[in-house]
DNA sequence: TACCAATAATTAGTGTGACAAATATATAAA
DNA sequence: TTTATATATTTGTCACACTAATTATTGGTA
């Protein structure tokens, strides 16, 4: 395995996580579903996990801290979130989704869980695993690291 | 293999395909490097196809159109990077390394090799092979499909 | 009490990605 | 030759990612 190789595994795992993405994107327009994807997997943890902090959702979707704010922002200008104040911290809120917004994760679920599907044609259960396994292990061995060295 | 296991696994895929360009992002500025990462990938393709056209450069890298002009412009203010006129076509233009863009990416290709290589660590031979076709199972899953229906 | 470090969220700045539309030029067809 | 169509690039707009800096608040400690 050269080092060559190396660039363009890293290549091929950009192109492909673009082109999973805007697959996904396009058929949300196309169904008029007036979220965006990153939108959507924050409505989504957020009706699994109500009453939560900013950061905590940060953690759970792993998108860093201005990207949710702003992607918070959107959704609350759309009526799907609002933000409570924190009852016992002032600098934090909790989260919500608002009856919009309940509504609007029950109609979406099942069309996006469709839509997720298509990516993984022409593959098995064990592709599955290997691709879970291997992802993983570059995630961990690239996470923490600035703090190591 | 439910449905929402397919979700689980694009998220995966996204979540490390960012984890991989931060990381190297990161490097590339530790490094004091001065470009990005495609910035780089461009620099690169450059390098070894002079004397191409916008159009062809991107069909290399898989950005589309605007996108490109964009980095190029950039490249070009940072005077690695000229447009020449295209002696044939007056749309178009040749691009090419400037002498500095040259010494660039000779002083950049050995760091760079260096820093991709740390997301593959504790992986074989075998499972590259099977990143390799998984991953582009899934690109051919889903390119061209916007087109078809 | 006053100070100080840590935390929650935001803002600002730059780069990238996708898409639509515009501009200029080239090429083929009528 | 005129017209129509196709191609190469750019511009505009919105969304997301990351960094750094800022504001407000909290909690611990001297």
């Amino acid at each position: 395995m050269t080092q060559e190789q190396f660039a363009k595994y890293s290549f091929l795992l950009d192109r492909t996580a673009r082109k999973v993405k805007q697959y996904a994107q396009q058929q949300f327009k196309d169904g008029d579903f007036d979220v965006t994807v990153d939108q959507w997997l924050v409505l989504k943890n957020l009706s699994e996990n109500g009453k939560i902090s900013q950061t905590e959702l940060a953690n759970l979707v792993f998108k860093d801290h201005p990207t949710l704010t702003r992607i918070v922002d959107l959704l609350c200008k759309k009526g799907y979130v609002e933000r409570e104040p924190h009852p016992q911290d002032r600098r934090s809120f909790h989260l919500n989704l608002t009856p919009e917004g309940v509504s609007k994760v029950t109609a979406l679920r099942p069309k996006i869980l469709e839509i997720r599907e298509k990516a993984w044609e022409n593959l098995s259960e064990q592709d599955f695993e290997e691709f879970k396994r291997i992802l993983n292990t570059i995630y961990q061995n690239l996470d923490g690291q600035l703090l190591e060295e």
